[in-house]
DNA sequence: GTTAATATTGGCAGCGCTGCCAATCAGGAT
DNA sequence: ATCCTGATTGGCAGCGCTGCCAATATTAAC
């Protein structure tokens, strides 16, 4: 973000002058909303949540009632009282990386269509702040937890193991779950990969990646594609790693340092799409051409690498795909299960 | 989504054979930790939460009971005897522009600092939906809601008025907050874009966007930056409007369809920066050289438009301070104002 | 008209935890 | 040894709602 960003014209600036009136805490309850109506509790209960019988006359009155008063049933309360809470607790290492949003998104209409909610934290790729932030969800007993992937502390696997909730790791195959899991294997990604960029001919092959030993699933990746090229006898020629978070300019900034070492690399691998966008930047602007030079292949398949002027050869993976079927299989409370949702190796023109 | 994406080689498939045993709710309470402990309930209450007083002997003791029955407190129900809920709602309208995650960002670390938690769901911009969605939202009590701008159904100025909880709209600043605002004026942004392209001497200057009924803060900007135009005496000289959420690719096509009427446009404001990036590739892959041919100006300043080729010129928004003060000003429960956090216009070389 | 079913309804005990208040205890002053 | 002050501690009444069950109203069947 900019240090000091210029105060937009126009807008209202610091604090405004006009001091609306504090909120002052309403509480309707479900008692009022009885007395109002002239009917019993559980009465307006049973119509609330479209349980149990009552007449016409009666769901009228409560109606009437819950609209006059504006009433908000308290969860909080409900919760405590019958049994599931409905929340879905989501424990992700970024919103940096798009990969988290896309699985949010497509668990959240899942979610939303079933009456449950979702509450998530962050993890910044910290096992340590990740126990922590399961422990704080867990404390909401929500109906699931899900996580990214299978490396998880001693502290956390024993709570999740404890715990009566659901749980639920994603986007990766490559380890043994505690409960359902839910995404593809990045181990066969990285194979995959390989096995395409011999076979198209290549032989020189460097890889400019981020933070292995966070992003585990990335370490996986990169694990498969090392494996692959050595035992078909052309092992990774050389590796730029940057020690941060994946990103367009790391990407980019990666790629000019690997062939400064390496000028006669006949193709990278990157970590991801994003990694890869950078080094394709970086060719455009050096005048590199693509595929002859020097081929790229990412990992992800973002839309942005269909659009660029010559599509990226990618991995697609189902992201989305991911966040809802792991939605579905909670609302649905399915038996513990391992689903592989598999990828799909895009090929553009950078190969 | 891939249609039918290919299991990836190796993983498990389908449903796998070994059933794990299903899980039983284990419901620790805190009346079973203090009879372990030896303890009365409410000392238990007081170590746990660090409040009030008692010796370094009993706290090691519930402590120890804690350890052992693995006792994870229950936050439904300290929530119901107490005060807050400690959750913060957020009702945005998309994951997919990276808007939306940014500022979900920015907050959690803030939320998760002061142990509170994000709750969120998506309205996919529909204002029926976000009212249904807020009301949703309201049933856990929140310590506040969070929404995008200023534009709801009037059931939803209705519940948010009504409601205990405090309400932050955010990333507008063009309209009447119901409690807290905190974001930049959208208008203003295209203002200065237009201001800054007139400045630059672009005359024939066109639009390429995408839905505006929805994305009010995108129409915001249009609004802002017609008017600057028509007032210079330059107006608009066409535009191209994408009906469904911005994207690299409809920038792309939008940019193709609009110079195939106005061929000799010299200039091009885009809706955002995926919808710029998408007419930037197109200019790469027809050869439309930028910015002597056509300049090319965005919305957003995301990384990625640092790193292309030549940098893109647009406006940055702080998107991440933008999550962060809003949730700062929730957690220290500040009184109702609002906070322009202005917007900086980043030259690059497209224009 | 009467009994048996069935449909509606209300009462009330918790769900697990916190806030309040009274009770108990430890030290020091007298 | 006795009293006083402040630190510790336990008991218990709810928080607002749901689940269970008994009570009452309706309608069907005889």
């Amino acid at each position: 973000m900019s240090k000091a960003p210029t105060p937009s014209d126009g807008g209202l600036s610091g604090v405004s002058a006009v001091t609306l009136d504090f909120k002052h805490q309403t509480t309707v309850t479900l008692a009022e909303v009885a007395a109002a109506a002239g009917v019993g509790e559980s009465t307006v209960s049973r119509v609330l949540r479209n349980h149990g019988s009552f007449s016409k006359k009666t769901r009228d009155r409560v109606m009437e009632a819950v609209e006059q008063l504006g009433y908000v049933p308290n969860r909080i309360a409900g919760t405590l009282a019958s049994a599931g809470s409905r929340l879905v607790a989501f424990v992700i290492p970024s919103l940096s990386n798009i990969v988290f949003p896309d699985v949010l998104r497509g668990a959240s209409s899942v979610l939303e269509e079933n009456q449950h909610q979702a509450v998530f934290s962050v993890t910044d790729y910290d096992p340590e702040r990740e126990e922590a932030l399961v422990a704080a969800m867990l404390a909401w007993r929500p109906t699931a937890v899900m996580l990214a992937g299978f490396e998880h502390t001693q502290g956390t696997l024993k709570m999740l193991r404890a715990t009566g909730c659901r749980v639920v790791e994603l986007l990766d195959l490559d380890g043994s779950p505690v409960d359902l899991a839910v995404g593809f294997s990045n181990a066969a990604a990285g194979r995959v990969s390989a096995e395409f960029l011999l076979k198209r001919g290549y032989r020189r092959i460097g890889y400019v990646g981020h933070d292995l030993e966070r992003d585990t699933r990335a370490g996986k990746r990169f694990g498969g594609f090392c494996e692959t090229l050595g035992s078909a006898g052309f092992p990774l020629a050389d590796r730029e790693i940057h020690a941060g978070a994946s990103s367009v300019e790391s990407g980019r900034l990666g790629l000019e340092r690997l062939l400064a070492r390496q000028p006669d690399l006949d193709a990278v691998y990157f970590s991801n799409d994003d990694m890869a966008l950078g080094g394709y930047f970086h060719c455009l602007a050096r005048g590199i051409s693509i595929p002859s030079q020097l081929a790229i292949f990412g990992y992800n398949g973002l839309d942005i690498g269909r659009v660029t002027p010559q599509p990226l050869s990618t991995i697609r993976t189902p992201r989305v795909s991911t966040g809802r079927v792991a939605a579905e299989l909670v609302v649905a409370n399915a038996p513990p299960q391992v689903i592989d949702l598999g990828f799909e190796l895009i090929e553009g023109a950078t190969t």
